[in-house]
DNA sequence: AGCATTTATTGATCGAGATCAATAAATACG
DNA sequence: CGTATTTATTGATCTCGATCAATAAATGCT
């Protein structure tokens, strides 16, 4: 469970063995059933979450219509970022789609690596910049591409999202209505 | 010149008057005549330009249609900041809309610092962070508004920009034709 | 298995913004 | 200045996706 972790993480910035099982000590086991919400609208966000096993997720609610934001599987950290760094209440939801299991660690043991040792710092600065390419990508797609062009590029970039979670869900994502998703691979 | 710099970083990041000494000491100024471009498509950005006066257009070119991605004006950084960060060619295009004073530091000057001390790599997470905030806010304003909310939020949020570019870059800016936008101005 | 609920498909109509075209207003500049 | 070019407005038509409605398929549950 902690390999895929160790294995993410010491790519991101490579850790000695010492500075890797002080961070890897800050993170902790939860699990989640199918469902369940890891971060709720309106709460701080105080963790982040590596995901060992099962998908997340994100949403934003606005006036009664979901807008989903993206989703998040093995191997990869989730939060509400935002609310993380600003410690401001978060504006988005993230849910199961399957159970999940995952690898927490908290803001506050987050600050104390920092506090510790340049490397954390780093590391750290590693993540944010990485977050920052992801967020830029997803700028981008919705400013640059159609929904179609959108729909072949989840298909070619991760395929078995498609297979895991609702077609309407991937319909939110791309920004249009289910109806129109239907119409759309019906044509492809 | 300096003095908007400083203010701008050491909120950022506390530094001390050594410490930011030498962080000052390797930027260096440039100025660009209205229409020069700071970064072109292709290229790999090797500088973050801090704005002390002027303003930039960003945006993407893709089969002969330009898409704007933001305006930036005096008092913060403007780069491809993907490229800066993945030392990838530029997806984008950074043009002076009026004359512009800039204070650069380099990739190359900024490792530099990095490895100095810790002070700096957590000034460095701080950016990173800041952009993904910013990067974020705009995906959600994508995500979530319709074209005459995303103009009154630029309207109520920098009332200033709709009086230093033409029209049509607004109209770009916020996913709309030139002419919709004109439509939707008079309605308002 | 069999019923209930959720999810996906198909059809018909509607509307916001795109596109094309022409004119008007603003700005650049010799 | 006045002329040329760029930028903004207005009108007419078209298109893609939204919406509403009904049915079909898939999934959950006891």
């Amino acid at each position: 469970m902690y390999t895929l972790l160790k294995k993410y993480n010491c790519q991101l910035y490579h850790f000695g063995d010492e500075e890797w099982q002080v961070l890897e000590q800050k993170h902790t086991v939860r699990l989640f059933k199918k469902g369940e919400c890891l971060i709720n609208e309106g709460r701080i966000c105080q963790a982040v979450s590596f995901i060992c096993s099962g998908i997340f997720v994100s949403y934003f609610k606005a006036d009664k219509k979901k807008r989903v934001r993206g989703f998040f599987t093995e191997g990869k950290y989730i939060s509400d970022y935002r609310s993380f760094l600003t410690q401001q209440p978060a504006t988005t939801i993230v849910q199961a789609a399957e159970d999940c299991e995952v690898l927490q660690i908290t803001h506050k043991h987050l600050e104390e690596c920092y506090k510790l040792d340049k490397c954390y710092e780093k590391w750290g600065r590693k993540m944010a910049e990485q977050s920052y390419v992801a967020m830029f990508d997803r700028m981008q797609s919705l400013t640059l591409l159609t929904f179609k062009e959108r729909y072949l590029l989840l298909q070619q970039q991760n395929p078995a999202i498609l297979q895991r979670v609702p077609q309407y869900m991937i319909a939110s994502y791309l920004g249009i209505t289910p109806e129109a998703l239907s119409r759309l691979r019906k044509q492809i």
